[in-house]
Parts: structure tokens; C-alpha cells; sequence
DNA sequence: AACCTCACG
DNA sequence: ACGTACGTGAGGTTC
């Protein structure tokens, strides 16, 4: 198979070396909807895994839960619409975000907060709408409304009219040649924006279901990302804060604060987690301070102290732009490249991008690298020991089985082994999986 | 087809 | 002075 591949993948390359390479075939036959696409990334980097024939199922849906839930979340649209008009004493399309803007902004007179999109229109995300939360009551029915008509017509309404009639499941397709870091892409349906942060939405999970006699078993790597900051950055103090198995978020609210561990509050480790995460990205003081809602000032304080506890990730975000700059790319611990033409750009909106891409993918593309390391890896030792059990989804740091039940310990142990061991971080930080098994990919988790 | 919005990691 | 957090896919509206 993989010879073969690498046959039409020099033809490919012939063409432009340097471009993310792809391969497709269909991986049954017999199915219409089950493709997997194969790609090469880079054809001189031949450690950067890529996915071939993994075995491929598609997940179990519950068709006559989804069919009441859509029944109780239209009721619930049509109440938070109901009164969204009575509150404007106008109907009109609620799902016009610029009908929406006139209605708010100009006939009930709220004060949009000078907020525009690029074409000139009121702007009126969820982020606006937020801060605007106690300015009217309206604004409360109308985020309802958002929440449920999403979850209405992207997920509940949308999911059975996809499963396939022969197989009676849901097949995705996972794209290896779509995201620029490496990572997996989903599509028709893209099953890796499922639900699961609020409480109506992660309703939608109990839909996602075993096959008889089996449960889900889910599978996620805890706080891949920051290890590996610290881990490429080399940080010693948050390299020692994963060897001692803390709470990251926790301990680096301890060190930007100063106070003991045990002394963090509730809103300091809300902060220290925003900061960890915003340094995966690049994120400024402002950036900062709009997500937190603290002046700008104050963020800088807490950035300023997070790289004075953390200096080497300091350093590797300094490192990696000079990288960039340097060689033109980026690259992953396994040599998975990422070209940053515009890190030259004279634009500095442009150039700014650019640099937060130069510190982002590094991260980003090795978590990727090693969750398809783990997932080939699994898929073979799955194989050889003749389980059933099958892999049926991927969600960056998580993997989702479709586990019999006589087989539940075993298999649990051969993924969690299969993860863990995928690749190992330098400084030898360590990587943890953590496993949960239910009746459906809610109970899973 | 572009735009806006919003679902996930 | 400037813009300001990475990576995706999808549905509804508007033109």
C-alpha cells in the first residue's frame, strides 16, 4: 500500500516539492460515503506519520433521541423568540445578524459599543452581545435563541439525514490534507465540533452510541499542548510542575501570583489558564485583557510574570520567529513543515500573523504528529491481539472506540499504553491518557 | 459565493 | 500609530 502510494506522490511532487502532498482513495468499496484521504506531507521528512488503511466504522446514532430533542429545543426557539419580539415590539428574521443589529442598535437605541464588521455592519457575536448582557434583557433571549438554533440546525436536524441507509451509522471522513499543522480535518459531517461545553449542547452526545454488546470507549491526552510547550521551550519550571503531576493551570496561578497553591482562587486560576493558553497562540496583552475583561495594564502585569516564571517559553517564542526568519518555515519535533512566507512581510498586521503561526504550529503539528503516531500504533496492537474493538473517531487529543464488552480492560490498556508511549517528549515530560467508557460518547467522557 | 456567526480542540 | 489568539467545518442570510 504504501509503496504504491509513494508512487503517485512523486508525480505530485514533481509539480511543487514543497506543497502539502494528498493522496485519496476509498477505503471500502462498498461504501459511498466512507473515504479516507492519504497524504505524504513531506516526502523528505518520512518520520511524520500519515494515516493508511486504518479501519474505519463510522459511530452508531440514535435516531429517536435526536428526533425529541429536536422537538423540545424548537419549542424552547420559538419561546426566545417570542420574546426577543416583544421586547422589540417588531417581528423580524431573528436569524439576520443585520436585521438583528438595526433592530437592536438603531430602533431599540442600545449602545453597540462601536463595534463594526469589515463591511460596515453592526457587529453582534456572542463575545458583543456578552458585554451587552446587562444593558437590556433582550439580550438574553436572544443568545438563547443563537444557542439553540445552532445546536437545532447544525446538529440535531442535520446528523440522521446523513447516516448511511447500508450501514445504518455515520460516516465522516477525517482529511489529512486540509489543516495546515497537521492536524486532522472532518467534514460531511464533521464530527470534531460536537457539542460539549454547554449543558443543552453536550445533550447531543447520548445520540452518538455503541454498536450491540458494546460500549464507547473515549480516550483523551491531558494538557498535550503544554507539555509540549514545555517540553520543545525546555522550561524547567513547567517541566517540573508535569513531573510533579499538578494541576497546571493551578501551579501557574501559584507562581504569577506569588501566593501558595493552595491560596489560588477560583478567578486566578481562571486567569493563569487563559494565559496558558494564549501563549499557544501568540496572544498579546490585549488579546489578554479582552478575554479576561481586565485592563490592559493588568494583563501585561500577569504576562510580564508568567514569563518571568516561565523564561523559556519566553525563549521559544523568541526562537521560533528567528527561526522562521532564518530558514522561511517552521517545524514539529518529527520535521513536519510548515512554510511562513509572509514571517518577511513588511506589513506588520501580516508579519504579526505570521509570527504567532511560527509559534503556534510547532505545537500544535507535534501533538498532531503524536496523536497519529498513537493512532497507528493502536490500530496495530488492536489487530495483533485480535480484538474487535474498533476506532471510530479522532478529535485531536482524543480517540473514541467502539469497545465489546468482554474486551473493555484490555482494550483499555493497549490505548492507553498506545498513546502514551507514542512518542516521547524531550526533557522526558510526561504524557498522561486518560480513559472513560459509557452507553454513549457522553457517558464516555 | 461572500459574509456572519458559532460548534470543537 | 497599528492591530491585536492558533487550527478547523457548517448553517443561514444576503446579494
Amino acid at each position: 500500500m504504501r509503496d504504491i502510494a509513494l508512487e503517485e506522490i512523486k508525480e505530485y511532487a514533481a509539480e511543487d516539492a514543497d506543497v502539502t502532498l494528498q493522496l485519496k482513495h476509498a477505503f471500502d468499496p462498498l461504501l459511498d460515503k466512507q473515504e479516507v484521504r492519504n497524504v505524504f506531507q513531506d516526502i523528505e521528512n518520512p518520520l511524520v506519520p500519515v494515516l493508511v488503511d486504518i479501519e474505519y466504522e463510522g459511530v452508531g446514532v440514535d435516531v429517536e433521541f435526536l428526533r425529541d430533542y429536536s422537538v423540545a429545543l424548537e419549542r424552547d426557539i420559538r419561546i426566545a423568540e417570542e420574546n426577543v419580539f416583544n421586547h422589540a415590539g417588531v417581528k423580524f428574521n431573528l436569524g439576520s445578524p443585520m436585521q438583528l443589529g438595526k433592530i437592536l442598535f438603531e430602533h431599540m437605541k442600545i449602545d453597540p459599543g462601536a463595534k463594526k464588521t469589515k463591511t460596515g455592519q453592526y457587529a453582534t457575536g456572542e463575545d458583543i452581545l456578552a458585554k451587552l448582557r446587562n444593558k437590556h434583557q433582550v439580550v438574553e433571549d436572544i443568545l438563547v435563541y443563537r444557542e439553540l438554533s445552532k445546536l437545532k440546525s447544525t446538529y440535531v436536524d442535520a446528523l440522521p439525514t446523513l447516516i448511511n441507509p447500508r450501514t445504518g451509522r455515520l460516516h465522516t471522513s477525517f482529511n489529512q490534507a486540509v489543516a495546515v499543522t497537521g492536524r486532522l480535518s472532518s467534514n460531511n459531517p464533521n464530527l470534531q465540533n460536537i457539542p460539549i461545553k454547554t449543558d443543552r449542547g453536550r445533550e447531543i452526545r447520548k445520540a452518538f452510541i455503541p454498536r450491540e454488546g458494546c460500549v464507547l470507549l473515549s480516550a483523551d491526552y491531558s494538557q498535550i499542548e503544554l507539555r509540549i510547550v514545555a517540553a520543545i521551550s525546555g522550561d524547567e519550571n513547567m517541566i517540573a510542575a508535569f513531573k510533579e503531576n499538578k494541576d497546571i493551570h493551578t501551579a501557574t496561578a501559584a507562581k504569577v501570583y506569588g501566593v501558595a497553591e493552595t491560596d489560588v482562587t477560583v478567578d486566578m486560576r481562571r486567569a493563569a489558564k487563559a494565559v496558558n493558553f494564549g501563549i499557544i497562540y501568540g496572544q498579546s496583552a490585549f488579546g489578554l485583557a479582552e478575554n479576561l475583561g481586565i485592563s490592559r495594564s493588568e494583563a501585561k502585569t500577569i504576562i510580564d510574570n508568567y514569563f518571568t516564571q516561565y523564561p523559556s517559553v519566553k525563549g521559544y517564542m523568541d526562537t521560533s520567529i528567528n527561526f522562521a526568519k532564518k530558514h522561511g518555515y517552521v517545524q514539529t519535533l518529527l520535521g513536519r513543515k510548515r512554510w511562513l512566507r509572509d514571517i518577511y512581510s513588511a506589513n506588520q498586521t501580516v508579519r504579526g500573523y505570521a509570527e504567532r503561526n511560527a509559534i503556534n504550529m510547532p505545537v500544535q503539528g507535534t501533538a498532531a504528529d503524536m496523536i497519529k503516531m498513537a493512532m497507528i500504533n493502536v490500530h496495530k496492537a488492536l489487530k495483533t491481539n485480535g480484538l474487535r474493538t474498533k476506532m471510530i473517531l479522532q478529535v485531536h487529543d482524543e480517540l473514541v472506540f467502539d469497545v465489546p464488552e468482554d474486551e473493555v480492560d484490555t482494550a483499555r490498556e493497549i490505548i492507553r499504553d498506545g498513546m502514551q508511549s507514542a512518542m516521547a517528549l524531550p526533557h522526558y515530560v510526561p504524557i498522561n491518557a486518560e480513559t472513560g467508557t459509557g452507553n454513549n460518547w457522553l457517558e464516555a467522557h
